[in-house]
DNA sequence: ATAATGGGTGTATTTTTTACACTTATTACT
DNA sequence: AGTAATAAGTGTAAAAAATACACCCATTAT
């Protein structure tokens, strides 16, 4: 196909003027081979972490078209031509699981020529934290089943996807040192006993718990509620929320979060 | 010409089979519209840091082609399209700019729809660090000038530079706390003072200098040299250089350098 | 009533960070 | 040859942060 294409543009060039932008006039005008230019496909895939309030998840879905058909793999599809690369983020999770309005950050970007068999294919990593309480994953357009993996029961997964996690949880793990994490993971309303399950989890550490608190705590962005955990716990926890403003504000201080 | 490409490709779909690859049977044949999938153009970006002993200065070239022709830009152009993504930022910064194995890191990709006039390009950006003793930068190619620039003095860059260059620094600030700075900045031999200066430069805040130095030489990856320094100096100050052994060994165990 | 379970609390010790001022070796000048 | 000027070099005490550690509490199930 690679041929096919390049058969198609070859030795095609274009002339252009731009008549709308702001380009001084002599600028305006640019000649450009088409071989050269647009050769490339673009894609996102969406690492998608969850916790169950054990364990770290990350949210797989089984291909259901080739190539790797039947593959587990990381929801991800080609960007629109038309399409901002963080929007397009948004849709092809939100398409593919159901999932909307997440909370994403660009990762890295994965662009090994052979990575995908089809041809040359780009692929712009994100990763997504999202609430599982929040979301019912429901496998839609080419996907045929969707599901949460724990991150120490993976299979082989489709083109490079395993490199790609790997650096995802990589990078979770050095943002998790940095900045407070359980906003996007944790319940609105949560107790310190969950949230240092979230950091252990993450880490892959245990932590001392009196020690947890006193720093986390100590950092001025939990609100204690007058709710209390009236679940199936024995003694009933305190609940707790993040308060955004506070934290925002020692984000913007660059304050450093590190446990 | 986005039109014409779009004319060029309409409709068309490629049926293919791939013999070579190691896919099953089944899912080795593929339909895909051309019109979905090679739209896009990719280019790399290479934000060159280096230090002149006083400032952190960033490695600028004059476009001599439009668009933004004879702006200042970041070292960039087109990867070839059967050429990896990093091998194209060694590539691009040789053909610009004549310096070669570099080291280099990703750092974020850019993909807003309308950031290049020609057409949608997505552009990798990477941070390099170099000697600047070990390069005389010469201008290449389509590039009409190159020059070291002070962060603080720079005007209007082509494209989105100026944004990419920004996260290049934000980048560089969160790395030089994680990790020790110098190999790649500073000569070989060096002395506590220059390495105190680099850090200066790349934190934007003085540091204590009795301080600085128990916090470095107790991290044990510098070597006193025998010599020392000979220059225009009043007093001759004891060089030092880095044990790259003794460093990999430290990152390896996730040591935090952070000052 | 009681056993079982996860929730909750404080202090003493060690380590790390910070603040701070003078002496030394050389060069340039007279 | 003496002296002024300059950057190099050095240690300690006080404050802050990190760590190690063990028992009581509030509820549910029996």
């Amino acid at each position: 196909m690679r041929r096919d294409l390049d058969e198609l543009i070859k030795g095609k060039s274009v002339a252009l003027r731009f008549s709308e932008d702001n380009l001084p006039d002599e600028q305006a005008q640019y000649l450009i081979p088409l071989e050269d230019f647009f050769q490339f496909g673009l894609s996102v895939d969406c690492i998608v972490f969850g916790f169950d309030g054990q364990d770290l998840k990350v949210l797989l879905i089984k291909r259901g078209v080739a190539p790797y058909k039947s593959y587990w793999a990381l929801p991800g599809d080609l960007v629109y031509p038309h399409e901002d690369l963080d929007a397009a983020a948004q849709r092809v999770l939100e398409n593919l699981t159901g999932i909307s309005e997440v909370f994403m950050q660009q990762i890295k970007s994965f662009g090994k020529v052979d990575r995908h068999p089809l041809g040359r294919v780009l692929t712009v990593a994100y990763n997504a934290l999202i609430r599982v309480e929040n979301y019912e994953p429901r496998a839609a357009f080419w996907a045929d089943n969707v599901r949460w993996h724990t991150l120490s029961e993976l299979g082989e997964l489709a083109f490079d996807h395993h490199e790609i996690l790997a650096k995802g949880v990589e990078k979770l793990k050095a943002r998790v040192r940095n900045q407070p994490l359980g906003f996007e993971l944790l319940p609105v309303n949560f107790t310190l006993n969950q949230l240092q399950k979230l950091y252990e989890a993450v880490l892959g550490q245990t932590l001392d718990k009196r020690n947890f608190r006193k720093k986390i705590l100590g950092m001025n962005f939990l609100v204690k509620l007058d709710a209390k955990q009236t679940k199936d716990t024995r003694r009933p926890a305190q609940l707790y929320t993040f308060d955004r403003l506070r934290y925002d504000e020692l984000t913007h201080r660059g304050f450093n979060f590190e446990l």
